[in-house]
RNA sequence: GCGGACGUGGCUCAGUUGGUAGAGCAUCACCUUGCCAAGGUGAGGGUCGCGGGUUCGAAUCCCGUCGUCCGCUCCA
């Protein structure tokens, strides 16, 4: 890994930066906190939403090919059957007491003697360790009635795969895209908000011929790739990872990760996997229902072959956030800049008053509510305007709009960007304009 | 879950051999200031993660528990 991606203290700059400014706050922390869960505060739920809706303009917006879907979290054992979460998403695991390393307990040529340490009855006793979180659907326990949350929303796509190819006039290749939250419990969550246990994906099912498979998870793995890159994090930071045969998972013929050189090291902000006819194919088997595409021009009847790319949402917020960071020295004091993307920028603008002066005050707000209907945008009268203009660069807003004395002769306003510090005077009637040119 | 480290106001930390808590920054108010974290005055905010124990007395000692970080395992 690139050496200067490595900087052990970049993580607490940026937990702390969310901690303090209002990105990401412990989950019930006045209750001593809840392990592995997170809320996002008040610029923090702002990001993640511009994540997401960033996914979304690409994935769907800008496409004529893909199709969204929000699918139930709740769902019965039937799906989780057929998908097969239910068994390999299960696994008994055992502690050496003397090397204290974890093993499976089904990968063991012999269960009785530690294979690291070579201790001989040093295990623990197995424990099953399943990754689906298990409840019941109805007041009254009842076997009859259990229920999972969904542990992807993979296959909420799958399930509706007949529905959607009926309603939305699509046929391969086409896709299904969906966000949603999924919950896994992880053995080990950690590392912020890398992994916890209830989590956000960015997931999509692009149905295709058989003999096209390959050539689409090329195309998804390039395309994706290039969304982050767009996105703002630097090439060096980011690299391709193809899974060798033995880690690839049940139900994929080929993965590749896109992986970002988090702090600690590579880790997967997204899978790309050529997933095959494995889902269609099963839900069928289990479902009694034919999941198969008819082609009318061909007179061809076949199960589409699937390429999903699976993105987390979560991570990939915290990944910008690490790509963004940047301190500078201005004048002695260290600037704390969040260079993010306009696009993902929780607040596009900030309106400001250059002092607190009545006149001041009340055409500054007039300027807010002519802009507030075009972006999100903030508003901060206290202290200095220097302090001000700081604080935005926390929180990466890449445009702030001042209101001064001469505004109230010229009716134009200072604009001051946040990468540059450079300002511009703009009438107040073009800057809306002015605003829309730049988070295109 | 196992091993190790840790847990004091929003943040970063200080608290001497146990005697019922401090600083800087941040926040808020007023004044001042008029384009890059200026200054003044003042205020709010902590039963020292939580529970129990030892003690005349515990943030300081002991036990438990919750949480955080590192390693094992996980993969969006």
């Amino acid at each position: 890994m690139d050496e200067a991606l490595i900087d052990g203290a970049l993580i607490d700059k940026v937990v702390n930066l969310c901690k303090r400014r209002g990105f990401v706050f412990p989950s019930a922390e006045i209750y001593g906190g809840f392990r592995s869960t997170y809320d996002y505060g008040p610029v923090g739920v702002l990001l993640l939403r511009n994540v997401k809706d960033a996914w979304w303009r690409s994935m769907v917006q800008l496409r004529h090919d893909v199709v969204g879907l929000d699918a139930a979290i709740l769902s019965p054992p039937a799906i989780w059957e057929a998908s097969g979460h239910l068994s390999n998403f299960t696994d008994p695991l055992v502690d050496c007491r003397v090397c204290h390393e974890r093993f499976r307990l089904d990968q063991l040529e012999d269960p009785s003697s530690c294979p690291n340490c070579a201790a001989a009855d040093s295990f623990t006793e197995a424990r099953q360790f399943n990754l689906m979180f298990k409840t019941q659907a109805g007041p009254v326990e009842d076997a009859a009635a259990v229920a999972y949350l969904r542990p992807e929303t993979a296959q909420g796509m799958f399930v509706n795969f007949k529905n959607v190819l009926e309603t939305s006039r699509k046929k391969p290749p086409f896709g299904i895209a969906q966000i949603g939250k999924s919950f896994r419990n992880e053995i080990t969550p950690g590392n912020f908000i890398f992994r916890t246990r209830e989590f956000e994906q960015m997931e999509m099912e692009f149905f295709v011929p058989p003999a096209e498979a390959e050539q689409w998870f090329e195309y998804w793995l390039a395309e994706r790739f290039g969304w982050y890159v767009e996105h703002g994090v630097p090439e060096s930071a980011l690299r391709l990872r193809h899974h060798e045969a033995d880690e690839l998972s049940h139900y994929s013929s080929a993965t590749a990760d896109v992986e970002f050189a988090f702090p600690w090291g590579w880790g997967e902000l997204e899978g790309v996997a050529n997933r095959g006819d494995f889902d269609l194919r099963q839900h069928a088997q289990a479902s009694g229902e034919r999941l198969e595409y008819f082609d009318q021009a061909t007179g061809e009847r076949y199960v589409p072959h699937v390429i999903e790319p699976a993105a987390g949402a979560t991570r990939t917020m915290m990944a910008f956030l690490l790509a963004a960071y940047d301190e500078e020295e201005v004048r002695g004091e260290t600037r704390t800049v969040l260079r993010l993307h306009h696009r993902l920028a929780p607040y596009k603008v900030a309106v400001l008053p250059l002092s607190r002066k009545d006149e001041l005050v009340s055409t500054t707000q007039e300027v807010l509510a002519g802009l507030q209907p075009h972006f999100m945008c903030d508003y901060d009268e206290t202290q200095s305007i220097g302090r001000r203009y700081r604080r935005q660069d926390e929180l990466g807003t890449p445009c702030c709009v001042t209101i001064d004395f001469d505004t109230l002769a010229d009716r134009s306003v200072t604009v001051r960007q946040r990468d540059t510090m450079d300002q511009d005077r703009v009438s107040i009637d073009r800057l809306v304009g002015y605003l829309q040119e730049r988070f295109v």
